[in-house]
DNA sequence: CTCACAGCGTTATTTTTTTCACAAGAAAAC
DNA sequence: GTTTTCTTGTGAAAAAAATAACGCTGTGAG
């Protein structure tokens, strides 16, 4: 079982959001729910849930469906560590404190435990219940905190150096919120967050919908 | 070329990516760049490249390999509408003011034209040069500007019903910023950045690193 | 001039991801 | 007791995406 190698990235990410929603079905008190009902919620197919969950090796009953807590469990046995992981954030700008107070909490088994910024006045400070630190104390306090998993939110022009430096500090993964493309070894994984390309993805994808249609109403 | 259809959403991706990085190379006053080059700055391989280009129609030398500032011009053609493309973004909080004035003016032709929120206390106020509206305004203002995509920046409890307004009003594509799968109908395009999932999946590609190999993006 | 290169465009191949389709099993209906 | 009707799990098929392969074309060294 945690004998789990080679999942795919996809699945990881729908098992991800799978979790999310049990959660919230189980906190209403539901108990069991088929594959097209999660699948319904989760904007995927049957087929798909059904799939997933039999990568990670969940069996549910054919006339049950699946048994809710114990699906979060097993979905939790694979995405968690039982350790917990520890995050770092470095840029404490705008977008940092709103992700910060966003995430707080969120995930008893992902904590942001130390933040980091160049500023010298926000350093020393606690924010959300995080500490915030000097660049320089950075390898120091990844190697003491545990820290494994950082997120970026500095301006594009330094996320390059910080991210090596995070990675010289023996970080292993990274949410990129610079709009850059970090190089970096390929043992590292890196999910980028990119509102721009997101943005003009729909954008384009709303424009040709309508490609013949003229205006609405004004 | 401008009978441009079926792009996969992969490709229009990349497709940003490249004109941001083309864009700044022009500025540095290079004029030429190979596919292996561009490639190499994206994070993706040389073959990928001339294939995103072959979709789009654009020929480089095989000598000088491609022009850059023509290849802009191209990619803006495929990606831009070229009346520009109008964005409201709701929800005017933490999150929703960090990306006001990190966008702001960074694509010409995609800009945030207004604001809408809920809370009497933040709406007609100017942000980031942007006027924010109450709620009861989106319909109008959204007809009136010709808004055609909108970010969502509100709290998961609204999402939905807030892109069902969105939509209603004549919006076709949302960038969604709320841990929520929105449902909506087939022609809207979504585009979700969940910092919650993502974070999930460095943390369990962070964490099998070691033990087996395991690619994160494709 | 000739030849070996280097890089493009495109086709072919491989790999990854999704969907289909159906056996099997158990409740419910009759 | 039999049939009908739901599921799940999973092999097979299909679709999508990425990668490799190769012919073609100028270039520049010798
Ligand atoms: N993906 C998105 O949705 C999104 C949205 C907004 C901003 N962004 C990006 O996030 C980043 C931050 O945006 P912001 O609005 O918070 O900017 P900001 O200017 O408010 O904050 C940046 C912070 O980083 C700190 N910083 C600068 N250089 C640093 C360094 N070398 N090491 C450590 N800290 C450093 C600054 O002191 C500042 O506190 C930018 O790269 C921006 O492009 C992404
Ligand atoms: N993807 C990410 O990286 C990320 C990061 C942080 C937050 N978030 C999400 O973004 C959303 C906003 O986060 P935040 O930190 O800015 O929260 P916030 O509380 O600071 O802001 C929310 C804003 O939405 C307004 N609002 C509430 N209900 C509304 C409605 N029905 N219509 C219009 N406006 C309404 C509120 O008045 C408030 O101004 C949340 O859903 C959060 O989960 C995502």
């Amino acid at each position: 079982m945690d004998r789990s190698n080679s999942i795919s990235g996809k699945t990881i990410g729908r098992l991800s959001l799978f979790r999310r929603l049990l959660t919230a079905l189980s906190f209403e008190g539901k108990t069991h729910i088929y594959s097209h009902e999660l699948a319904n919620m989760a904007g995927v197919t049957a087929a798909q849930v059904r799939r997933d969950f039999m990568v990670i090796g969940y069996s549910g009953s054919p006339v049950k469906g699946y048994h809710i807590t114990e699906l979060i469990r097993c979905v939790s046995r694979v995405l968690d560590d039982p350790e917990g992981t520890n995050v770092a954030i470095v840029g404490v700008g705008h977008l940092g404190r709103a992700i910060m107070n966003y995430f707080q909490g969120r995930r008893p088994k992902l904590q942001i435990v130390a933040a980091f910024d160049r500023d010298e006045h926000k350093v020393n400070r606690v924010i959300q219940g995080v500490r915030s630190h000097s660049l320089s104390a950075l390898k120091e306090v990844v190697a003491q905190r545990r820290i494994t998993v950082a997120i970026i939110t500095v301006p594009a022009s330094s996320a390059q150096e910080v991210a090596e430096q995070l990675v010289e500090a023996g970080v292993r993964g990274l949410v990129n919120f610079a709009p850059v493309p970090l190089r970096l070894p390929d043992e590292v994984s890196v999910e980028d967050m990119d509102i721009t390309m997101s943005l003009e993805k729909v954008a384009y994808f709303s424009g040709i919908s309508d490609a013949g249609k003229e205006r609405m109403e004004p």
